[in-house]
DNA sequence: TTGAACTTGACTTAATTTGGTCAAATTTAA
DNA sequence: TTAAATTTGACCAAATTAAGTCAAGTTCAA
């Protein structure tokens, strides 16, 4: 599941349309749009409304969109998996620092 | 172990100083200092001269390569590793598809 | 079959990142 | 202890990404 997909999902469930909450946003639908299926980030401050307006996790949802950014980083890399694993490591390593 | 360290450790084990990795990239040696704790990143084209110079293997480079940039990504996240975990989904579940 | 909802493509401006340089300060080894 | 090696900080131009807009095209339900 992607930070796209997942806020169309709630937007959704909820019966809501794109023009609704572009404007909650105050972005363009054609925008908001993109951002469902992807092809756009995000800004981070939107992920607190969207938490408040489907009253949903933001850990969840600020996850979702630090994986966005991850993941088209890597995606069209042979790589890509490995480096993931590599990312990991050092992410474990340097916590057992702190 | 990051990008930055490999490659100190390969021109170490090699007795060679900055000053001459640095001229065989032809880059100045602060900047190879940096690269060589993390704090710049390097140009992709510079893993073959360093993979040739060192005769290490280019894949392993190009996977510290991109972890450094993942790792910076999520390096100061509370939710990183979680964000790993799902991009390494999102990956996984892509390679079905394709 | 038509109107509302949604997607897409082309474009834009501002902010950030890349990929460096250079001199000064610091560290290391003989 | 001093000279060579390395690190650091301040700075910079060029390239890339962010964060949109808007109009035209497409899809879908009634």
């Amino acid at each position: 599941m992607t930070l796209g997909q997942k806020i169309k999902q709630l937007r959704e469930s909820k019966g809501m349309l794109q023009r609704k909450l572009a404007s909650i946003l105050e972005i363009g639908d054609g925008f908001l749009s993109k951002v469902e299926s992807d092809q756009k980030p995000l800004k981070r401050e939107h992920l607190k409304t969207i938490s408040e307006t489907f009253d949903y996790s933001y850990n969840e949802l600020e996850a979702l969109w630090i994986a966005t950014k991850v993941y088209d980083l890597v995606k069209d890399e042979d790589e890509g998996l490995n480096a993931l694993k590599v990312a990991e490591e050092q992410v474990k390593y340097h916590k057992n620092q702190k």
